[in-house]
DNA sequence: AAAAAAT
């Protein structure tokens, strides 16, 4: 395809101009760059609070019932000790998803539910709460069990777990990959009374199949990043194995911000009868969170652009995602040789060296986190307000774009309705062309930037990445 | 082929 025919959709925000490129397609003037800036700001107060925004819900029912939504959260008939813990968390009200989806994930009998909301809409919120109104406490034994695609996300989550149920006497286990030597005996034991379970699909099913987790009294089952979880080589039929070996009354409960189309059939069948939440794709893209593009020359000049980005610009916390974790050690090195700070996660390290890092990141003790697809989705660090797609996600065929990774990436910035500033590092037609599909997909414009001109560099992203 | 996740 000839990339000059390519302009960013005129039906972007409602229409209005075109960019004009030259014959390459990649400069547009600066006039018309200012004039999308102001664009971007004239949108946002609109927009401001995500949770107040009014996106479209569609809601499928398995039963005729009307739909009941809730605007407080002392009308779900949990326990004192259980509100307690949420309105401690700074929760005043159900933000939108929570109000439709909790009545239905609260009913009983339970129903099953497949659910889909933006990055940072407490979504995690409304299944850690459904899963600790399910547990008899009296019970000593596993009745809850979320699954999550990283150990990260499955110690983030248990995080919110234990906030939420802190007035609870619940008793909770992680089962993931241990991170310092102990005898199995112990880890018996914990698992022996927890009740409810936080883990990575290879360390459950290893759990399960070693009755070290008992199954029988299991009452829910959550997939976070579902479309992951179920979509995944290797993830996929962890699964699907675990899921089978639950007692046949468990409510299945299926979360993630996406479902390519294959998945969501997939889904279906994963959890039969279920309520279903879904949105459009335009709706996704959540709209507080900037989106640019800078194009680099070749593979090399990316690497200068990124030390020149951290050298004029005072930013706050940031993310860089890379494909390979060897470009995550590569690019890891050479900032560091430049005299940037940075920290660099992936699954290559050890599990020690993964939750210090982490841990680093979550207290601000490192600014700059470089990292692989495995953060790519669900975590949530308020600070970071900037995230650099040092490649561009694709698919297996390094040819398409990956718009689900893409979405969950940027997911990583403006969570709970604050600001957020996203930049997709370009340096060929290939790159180029992807970022004018991803644009196109969610009808939202991802904005150039130029090399070439560090005083338009800084007026456009100052003040949006220095907090 | 990438990355993740089990031993």
């Amino acid at each position: 395809m000839d990339i000059s025919e390519i302009t960013t959709s005129s039906s972007v925000n409602g229409g209005g101009e075109v960019l004009q490129m030259n014959e390459l397609g990649f400069f547009p003037n600066v006039e018309n760059l200012t004039a999308q800036i102001e664009k971007l700001d004239t949108q946002e107060p609109k927009h401001r609070s995500l949770l107040e925004s009014s996106y479209e819900v569609k809601v499928t029912r398995v039963d005729d019932e009307p739909l009941l939504s809730v605007t407080k959260f002392e009308e779900l008939n949990l326990g004192p000790d259980l509100l307690k813990g949420i309105y401690e968390m700074g929760f005043t009200t159900p933000s939108k998803i929570q109000a439709k989806a909790l009545p239905l994930l609260l009913k009983k009998p339970p129903q099953n539910m497949i659910g889909q909301s933006q990055s940072g809409t407490g979504k995690t919120a409304a299944f850690v709460l459904t899963m600790l109104s399910r547990i008899d406490f009296n019970l000593k034994s596993p009745q809850a069990l979320c699954l999550t695609p990283s150990r990260e996300l499955a110690r983030q989550i248990m995080v919110e777990v234990r906030k939420m149920g802190k007035y609870t006497p619940v008793i909770t286990a992680e089962a993931i990959r241990e991170s310092h030597i102990r005898g199995n005996r112990s880890r018996h034991e914990e698992f022996a009374e927890a009740q409810l379970i936080v883990g990575t699909p290879g360390t459950v099913y290893d759990l399960l199949k070693k009755h070290v987790i008992e199954k029988k009294h299991m009452k829910i089952f959550v997939l976070d990043e579902a479309d992951n979880m179920l979509d995944q080589q290797g993830l996929g039929d962890q699964s699907i194995r675990i899921k089978n070996m639950m007692p046949r009354e468990c409510q299945i409960v299926l979360f993630s911000a996406t479902y390519s189309s294959e998945v969501r059939t997939f889904a279906t069948r994963f959890a039969p009868n279920a309520n279903q939440f879904s949105l459009k794709v335009e709706e996704l893209s959540v709209k507080t969170i900037k989106q640019f593009y800078m194009d680099c020359k070749n593979e090399d000049h990316k690497f200068e652009v990124l030390d020149d980005l951290y050298t004029l610009l005072t930013i706050g916390q940031s993310i860089i995602f890379v494909q390979k974790r060897e470009t995550a050690d590569r690019i890891a090195k050479r900032m560091t040789e430049k005299g940037h700070k940075v920290i660099n996660l992936h699954g290559g390290l050890s599990t020690t060296e993964r939750d210090e890092v982490m841990d680093g990141f979550r207290k601000g003790s490192a600014k700059v986190l470089i990292t692989t697809n495995v953060l790519s989705r669900g975590i949530d660090v308020l600070q970071v307000n900037l995230v650099i797609n040092y490649d561009i996600p694709m698919d297996l065929s390094g040819r398409n774009p990956d718009y689900e990774t893409y979405l969950h990436r940027i997911g990583r910035t403006g969570r709970f309705g604050r600001s957020g500033v996203s930049i997709n590092f370009v340096h060929d037609p290939v790159s180029w062309e992807v970022v004018k599909s991803i644009e196109k997909h969610f009808q939202r414009e991802i904005v150039r930037v130029p090399t070439d001109d560090w005083d338009v560099v800084e007026k456009v992203l100052r003040k949006e990445v220095n907090n």
